[in-house]
DNA sequence: CAATTGACCGGATTGTAATTATGGTCATTT
DNA sequence: AAATGACCATAATTACAATCCGGTCAATTG
């Protein structure tokens, strides 16, 4: 029982922050609104958070852990890694698409590139990215892929390639989410030269 | 004979814009400053190029060809497809490290995102993706890769690959030249999965 | 007395009006 | 006929006052 006062009080400050950093993104978020939404003084705040960086950067904590959870859930033991990995990074792509606070984070980016919001998709990109290295690892364990592969690095191309097909080719060359996994799985098991 | 006066005005010309592009970017050079350094009054500008849009585009035009005849250099009808291109890739690495008016648009992208120097480096590396499309066309003819790839799309993606290992991921993982070109063929001609 | 609060502070940001710089034109010159 | 640069309208920059906001802390509360 280490809950009851301030415990609910640190609570009411992180709804809040979700609620106003999804809305408004970083920049627009002022200390006092985050105040105001949580019914609290704007000094309280700062008994929780040090500075609005550290508040931010809680909300971003826990949405990697709400990734990283869903991604955990994606995954099918009885699949082969391919199957789970295309699973796992097409939720990861409706998701960016989907959550209030992804999205307007990446519109901000675009519109103003506030660093901190750069700083905070990079940490849930980085998160994703440790899931997928884990998973790799696991992969390579059981030897379904090579274990000849660079498991960081192997990780990092899978995400670049998932989200270069994903999005910007889609962008100008519609593809559905099956062709998507399909040209991904083909090319990463078994590469382009002929057999 | 078409050349003589106007072609020497229109040579001089281009030689100042790409000169001024590549020390001050697109925005920080005037047409004044062109024709400044050209030696030529600004008018006489306007008599071969309609804007400095246009001006820009002839540049960028001349760039993409140099880089076409680079790309060009380096195949070696001797070598398989996969060395080939490996080579060419890195090879327009160095350019693109090295080409002022390249470095320069690219900075001015990063600090201030002029969309004209946008639009120059997009046109730029179509050239390139266009010219790696056409090596993937001519390798799934000779057999050497499978014919079931699509090629614009393959050559996207080794493009985006290329870059993704051999700038992000070697900021912070440094690879040698070599190392790039094995992971990077290992990768696209056989996979990673288990044999 | 420990927790909470909001008035307050200084530096950053923004609105805006005046000033300057620049792309493009065209009457004049060569 | 080709070339030029003064000129124009608008875009970009500057300067600066007004406003905003993160963070502090003396006063208040329960």
């Amino acid at each position: 029982m280490e809950s009851k006062k301030p415990v609910d009080r640190r609570m009411q400050i992180i709804e809040a922050a979700g609620k106003s950093f999804a809305m408004f993104g970083y920049k627009a978020t002022t200390m006092e609104l985050v105040s105001k939404i949580a019914g609290v003084g704007k000094g309280t705040i700062y008994t929780f958070f040090a500075t609005k960086e550290d508040l931010f950067g809680e909300i971003i904590r826990q949405l990697a852990g709400e990734l990283r959870s869903l991604a955990e859930r994606m995954i099918d033991r009885e699949r082969n890694f391919f199957a789970n990995l295309a699973a796992v990074l097409h939720e990861l792509l409706l998701f960016r698409e989907k959550h209030e606070l992804m999205v307007k984070l990446s519109q901000e980016i675009r519109d103003i590139g506030t660093p901190m919001a750069k700083d905070g998709i990079a940490k849930l990109e980085q998160a994703i990215q440790g899931f997928i290295q884990h998973e790799v690892e696991l992969a390579v364990k059981k030897g379904e892929l090579r274990d000849s592969v660079d498991p960081a690095l192997t990780a990092f191309i899978m995400l670049k390639l998932y989200v270069a097909i994903g999005v910007e080719w889609s962008k100008s060359h519609p593809l559905t989410r099956e062709e998507i996994a399909d040209y991904f799985t083909n090319l990463l098991s078994s590469g382009v030269a002929a057999r």
